[in-house]
RNA sequence: GCGCGCUUAGCUCAGUUGGUAGAGCGACCCCUUGACGUGGGGUAGGCCAGGGGUUCGAGUCCCUUAGCGCGCACCA
């Protein structure tokens, strides 16, 4: 037996893939390298001025998190598309960016106020802001930290921050224009109130939940009516019925009754409207317009007046009597037990099942109050983005969510954008303390009220963080004059979670339409949840959290990245396993070995030879994969494209190609020798591009250990900016 | 109630414009220590949820039933 000859891969090749050894190094090469900024790009030559832009603006991701699995995945998805659009010679930008997350990071805050034994109440708002701000801020390093570790490859030079002057200014702007265009109104409304948060919500931050509850029967004079709520009755003074209902045809619209109620004797008035359903309960009801925003609606209908009974902290007024300052859920039984004392409470029904709207972040039950509040009038916007849509300048990945888009778009409700909460950009306006008319102020000129004379007062309230990121596109990209948003805007892709398809995305279209007058994004791409290996949700509380940073330091970012991307098909949630990833580190180890045969047995190489006939056929079969794959890159089918690779390298070319070439350089000639050394080093090359950007650090590492005689004068710029394996 | 999905091998899922069912993981069997912290070879036979229809032909289009999931709106 003839002694091993000595290799001539470097040193490391004879042990394992390390992850650790590499990423750290890869990571700083690239950035140093400046090729993540496309200007960068263009001044080194990689590419040229004639080259079509590229762009995907992350979503801001918020400032004060840390890395969950599903920012893996949108890390690793964008990264793919940038990686594989930068490798096709586009100009290509990710843009970075921070949010500051109003709400949520709020209540963050506000627990760690708690646990200091202060509550937000009691700090003056500027100081509470600046707090809020230097934690943030502070805190902030530690994600940009963890989106590095994934690999991304995006821009930091044009890094955004959701509270940076520049985008404020240009929230202010749209603010403004919205005034102008008639499309911004202050209005006294029914707004979703929490009474712990002691802040508005819109709609879709409230939260649905089914509750089996008491259904009382109460004697309201001559009628009897239906309540799950005796709490808010207190004030009512309408009864309601429908104008066809015959069984109440003796009543008329107007007339007064009096009765005995929960304290002492009311005059009530009858109301006749459409909206009583005469099927439920008993067909006639008493309102409480303060507290429920169907009886609002009525009560606007025919100019009825409007009583409040429960104050912002969920506890009742004065006219309650002598339940004043009681919380409503005490109050309750108590309030019972008095009506049935006066023999007010005809049945009860125990298991009255009915859906009750809590705040989505504590589960405190929404008070619904009236308010005077910021809304923007959304048909016109919705109306603008549905007519766009439909004629399909906009594709949706998976194609359903344009149906769930313009189902939503039809059914738009008015935007409530102020929220009660320090943590944000100010509303830029003025209210009059007489009238409470409010008006759009954006350079602190304003000091009386035009309406009524009063003076005016600044407006405390903050915007929704979802107004300002609805501007995210044009705002990050410096919109209205900047280069970068004449040459990146409309971006090309938003890829984001599809939980916040209305939140986030469908908001994006109707501001970016209605402030820039085109969409901002011509493809939206939505992933689904990530879940735990057994398909169920992650949740701290159920201790299933997967976190992404434990499994990149165990086997390696690019397994990390494979494990995300193979088997997601986009809209559908994804299980995450340890067995999954480590399945991939195999891989990225099977890729670190088939490089070590090749640089071991392969000392040179000419890439002129011809091929041999039995090579040709291996060449078709690996050059129609790649045809492929070029083409399923194109449709965002990268869940395909990664599987085939893996499928390619494994049991092609390492199976079946380098197996056979131990026969070929013992028993062959010469010429057929030359071949299959060319074969091997092509194919090496084609795979590490192909496979880069799903696999970016170990294929870089290999790319830059190619020994120089199988380099062919590659090697001087990154592979990163070397170009994809084929052109099509 | 309205809307949107899902139901394919034990598990996780692919199946593009309709043409005699696929991958990964797992399982089982055999082999192997000079590219590989193992690897190689092989096996496993799923009425593509049920029913109906269109078609020469349907997992793939249409209708329908059932189960599951999600979203929206809600009746006091």
């Amino acid at each position: 037996m003839n002694e091993k000859p000595p290799s001539k891969a470097p040193d490391k090749f004879l042990k394992p893939y390390d992850p650790a050894a590499v990423e750290g190094r890869i990571y700083k090469l690239w950035q140093d390298s400046g090729y993540f900024n496309p200007d960068k790009c263009l001044e080194d030559g990689l590419v040229t001025d004639m080259a079509k832009p590229f762009t995907i603006i992350m979503p801001p991701t918020n400032a004060n998190g840390s890395l969950h699995a599903g920012h893996g995945l949108v890390m690793t998805i964008e990264d793919i598309m940038t990686r594989y659009k930068r490798m096709r010679g586009y100009r290509t930008l990710w843009l970075p960016g921070l949010d500051h997350a109003g709400f949520e990071t709020q209540v963050v805050y506000e627990k760690k106020l708690e646990k200091e034994g202060r509550t937000r109440f009691e700090i003056e708002p500027k100081k509470l802001y600046q707090e809020i701000l230097d934690f943030t801020l502070t805190n902030s390093a530690n994600i940009k930290e963890q989106i590095k570790k994934i690999g991304a490859s995006c821009d930091w030079s044009r890094e955004k921050f959701t509270l940076d002057n520049d985008i404020v200014r240009t929230v202010y702007d749209t603010f403004k224009r919205l005034s102008e265009d008639g499309l911004l109104y202050r209005g006294k409304r029914i707004v979703s109130w929490c009474p712990k948060h002691q802040t508005s919500f819109s709609d879709l931050e409230i939260k649905d939940e089914e509750r089996t509850e008491e259904f009382y029967y109460l004697k309201y004079g001559p009628f009897t009516i239906a309540t799950s709520r005796p709490e808010t009755k207190f004030g009512d003074k309408y009864v309601v019925m429908h104008p066809d209902d015959k069984r109440y045809a003796e009543y008329e619209d107007g007339q007064k009754i009096s009765l005995e109620w929960i304290n002492g004797p009311i005059t009530a008035t009858i109301i006749k409207d459409k909206a009583i359903d005469m099927e439920f309960g008993t067909g006639v009801m008493t309102i409480t317009p303060w507290h429920d925003p169907v009886d609002f609606e009525i009560a606007e209908r025919h100019h009825l007046d409007k009583e409040q009974i429960i104050d912002e902290r969920g506890k009742l007024l004065p006219i309650a009597g002598e339940f004043v300052g009681m919380n409503i859920k005490k109050a309750r039984p108590l309030i019972i037990e008095k009506l049935k004392a006066k023999g007010l409470v005809e049945k009860t029904d125990m298991n009255y099942k009915h859906v009750v709207r809590t705040c989505y972040k504590c589960g405190t039950i929404i008070e619904p109050q009236i308010k005077s509040q910021w809304f923007v009038h959304m048909k016109p916007l919705a109306d603008k983005a549905l007519e766009k849509i439909k004629s399909g300048e906009i594709e949706y990945i998976p194609e359903h969510y344009k149906k769930i888009t313009t189902h939503w778009l039809e059914n738009i409700i008015d935007w409530n954008i102020s929220r009660q909460i320090v943590w944000g950009i100010p509303i830029p306006a003025k209210i009059c303390q007489k009238c409470g008319e409010g008006f759009v102020d954006l350079d602190d000129k304003l000091r009386t009220c035009a309406k009524c004379g009063g003076d005016l007062i600044k407006d405390n309230d903050t915007f929704d963080t979802w107004f300002s990121s609805s501007q995210w596109p044009f705002a990050s990209l410096g919109f209205p004059g900047s280069e970068d948003f004449k040459t990146y805007y409309p971006t090309d892709v938003m890829e984001t979670a599809g939980e916040i398809i209305f939140f986030w995305v469908s908001r994006m279209i109707m501001l970016g339409l209605y402030v820039t007058g085109k969409m901002p994004f011509k493809t939206v791409y939505l992933h689904g949840l990530v879940l735990d290996a057994k398909g169920q949700k992650m949740s701290k509380s159920k201790g299933n959290v997967i976190d992404p940073l434990t499994l990149t330091a165990k086997f390696g970012t690019d397994a990390f990245r494979m494990g995300m991307v193979i088997g997601n098909t986009p809209g559908t949630s994804l299980a995450l396993s340890e067995g999954k990833v480590s399945a991939y580190k195999k891989f990225a180890n099977k890729l670190w070995n088939i490089a070590r045969f090749i640089f071991e047995n392969v000392n040179d190489v000419d890439m002129s030879v011809s091929y041999s006939a039995n090579d040709v056929a291996l060449i078709d079969v690996r050059d129609k994969l790649f045809k492929e794959i070029t083409a399923e890159m194109d449709e965002y089918k990268f869940y395909i494209v990664a599987e085939k690779l893996y499928q390619y390298a494994w049991h092609q070319f390492a199976d079946q190609i380098l197996e056979n070439s131990k026969h070929v350089f013992q028993n062959e000639s010469a010429e057929g020798i030359a071949s299959r050394k060319r074969l091997l080093v092509e194919t090496l090359d084609k795979l590490l591009r192909a496979l880069h950007p799903f696999m970016p650090y170990i294929t870089e590492e290999i790319w830059s250990d190619m020994p120089v005689a199988l380099a062919a004068g590659k090697g001087k710029k990154p592979l990163m900016v070397e170009s994809w394996p084929i052109i099509t």
